[in-house]
DNA sequence: CGGCCGGATTGAATCGATTCAATCCCTGCC
DNA sequence: GGCAGGGATTGAATCGATTCAATCCGGCCG
């Protein structure tokens, strides 16, 4: 029954060919008659023969697969990261490997193990280590890799990134533009980046419109999800002050403050307007829409991937070939219906 | 510059051993003496050794990862079966490769034969070809593989799904049991398994009400998503005799209705009722929550990995080892605000 | 003191595709 | 007829870890 499995050499015997041949006939079409290569094609097909990956990974050092280590696929906006990179690396003839690192830098660094001991054509991620030490292995066996969603001033990786201080800015310059003076931050953990680099951006727009820092209250949460908006929500409502804004950090969040705040009776946008950030689907598609920071997640898995591929095709030449850059895409505010009224 | 990357030979000299003995302290630490492996581990420390996966595959012919098709994983519930799989996959020191088919059954042809050249561990799939056909390469290259989300009654093959006829029957006995008694069934693809099932059991409950099968009315749908449902909502309201509750095949759907519901001015769930299907967590988070029949996603990712790896474990035996078994999960109806009125 | 046992170690064979220098063979040209 | 040129083909060497039969060695027992 169980029957050995077929090689490339038992191709060969049955095709009458060497195994360089029949080796020919796949990688280099060309160099190979036409008729021999459909003789060896027919008997490819009669002998259900394909080709053992593993054994063309070991004499060649390259892999077919590249790896995508996102932080959580719960948040829409990394599956759209994921798709754009999907479907890059399938044009190239690549598969891709989506890992979840869960925000644990441990997680992180097991997967690099595994991505190294893979031999993996290259890395997309989208670091949860914010020392990056955990690259350190991808870096020592030079294996390419492209930071995603956060921006490396190293001039050692590439990194594609979406400029989260403007996001921050456009955000709360909206907010203020429509009339608002006490206006919400809903973050996250601190030791994101992004998280901070919006803050940035919101206290920026703040100082420009001749408020003080206070105007911007800060309700940190552990998670960013729907869960924490709607404690968030509490939170909120407790407030001695009331802001009649909020700037969210992540629609996942503005989505739960938004529930939260129509079961208590208040109303958005009248009450209380909201932004949110992401520009997620789901964003636009509750009965008060959500205005939200659109960040090109598509195009940044898209554009990463293109770099990761770029420079491991630059390995292959001279030294100093490749140049590492750091692309900083630009955000968008997405205005709908939960920011749309003026205050008082 | 270019540094050889550093082999297992490398490692075995620099330690003053053989080869042997290095992979042995890998692969059977026992069998080595204790300060020899420490020996050992120093070095290969200090060379930042790794070993070669596709060398370790090519010679044991066992890969250490297992691939995940999916349809899309832009809808939240294929990423919580992708979470069930990947930590039960972890657990086991294995990693995922999640791929998304995108419900092309040449996407997902392609995909398969990228897993049999990989000789993956394993796959799990949920498949978009409804002949099966594209999963003829794994059986013929003996890949075990594990059918989720449909059921196969082939005793050759392991599959995990959730009863979707009863799914549909809950759903529409709980409509029924408000009091109405002209329903929508916005559906989807009618080649899905799951379309059909669930009409099912729709079909079924209508029946056991004493009524005919003309009080189901079915608006299909070509693609399950948030547009659709607002698509099938301006059908909905162009109906000559409006249906006062609708069942959704999906939860993106009725998301997208139930918008588009509340942008017309009709009331959920006064005038109109919904109940969505698969309980993501969306579902919950909108003003007007929804009613949804849940189905237990990640539980069904780690069910389908646990037989994936039993069966890979019983190949190694004898023949006839492991009997192939179709699990069937029960689905449960979580009653929200949205379907919670009776009709007039 | 010799023989034996068993834990530790050795190293050559092996997995299967790729590569490339060498060979073969045919055609066209002088 | 001889030879150069070139397209097609060959097959042995190679990638790096695993495996297992063979060997080694130190101690224990009779």
């Amino acid at each position: 029954m169980a029957k050995k499995t077929v090689g490339i050499s038992d191709v060969a015997r049955e095709a009458g060919v060497s195994v360089g041949t029949v080796s020919n006939s796949f990688n280099r079409p060309d160099s190979v008659a036409p008729e021999t290569r459909a003789r060896i094609l027919a008997v490819v097909e009669r002998l259900g023969y394909v080709r053992s990956e593993s054994a063309r990974q070991l004499r060649t050092g390259t892999s077919r697969i590249v790896a995508l280590l996102v932080l959580d696929l719960a948040n829409p906006f990394f599956v759209d990261v994921a798709n754009g990179a999907e479907r890059t690396a399938r044009a190239a003839g690549l598969g891709v490997m989506v890992c979840t690192s869960a925000q644990s830098p441990s997680d992180e660094a097991d997967y690099i193990g595994l991505f190294t001991e893979q031999q993996v054509r290259g890395v997309l991620v989208i670091p949860a280590d914010p020392t990056g030490r955990s690259l350190e292995p991808l870096r020592r066996q030079g294996i390419p890799y492209v930071v995603v969603d956060r921006l490396v001033e190293d001039a050692e990786v590439c990194s594609v990134s979406v400029d989260d201080v403007t996001g921050g800015r456009l955000a709360v310059e909206h907010l203020l533009a429509q009339g608002h003076r006490r206006i919400a931050y809903i973050s996250g953990p601190a030791h994101l980046q992004q998280i901070r680099d919006r803050r940035t951006g919101a206290l920026a727009a703040v100082a420009a419109a001749g408020l003080p820092p206070e105007a911007l209250h800060e309700l940190p949460t552990a998670h960013m999800t729907i869960a924490a908006g709607r404690d968030a929500a509490a939170r909120l409502l407790g407030l001695a002050d009331r802001p009649t804004a909020v700037f969210c950090a992540n629609d996942l969040l503005a989505l739960g403050l938004e529930q939260a705040l129509y079961a208590a009776g208040v109303k958005v946008p009248e009450e209380v307007a909201i932004v949110g950030y992401d520009d997620i689907e789901f964003a636009s598609a509750v009965a008060v829409p959500l205005t939200s920071v659109r960040q090109p997640a598509a195009e940044m898995g898209r554009l990463a991937t293109q770099m990761l591929l770029a420079e491991g095709d630059a390995l292959g030449d001279e030294e100093g070939t490749h140049a590492h850059q750091a692309v900083v895409l630009q955000p968008e505010l997405v205005v709908r219906t939960s920011s749309l009224h003026r205050a008082g």
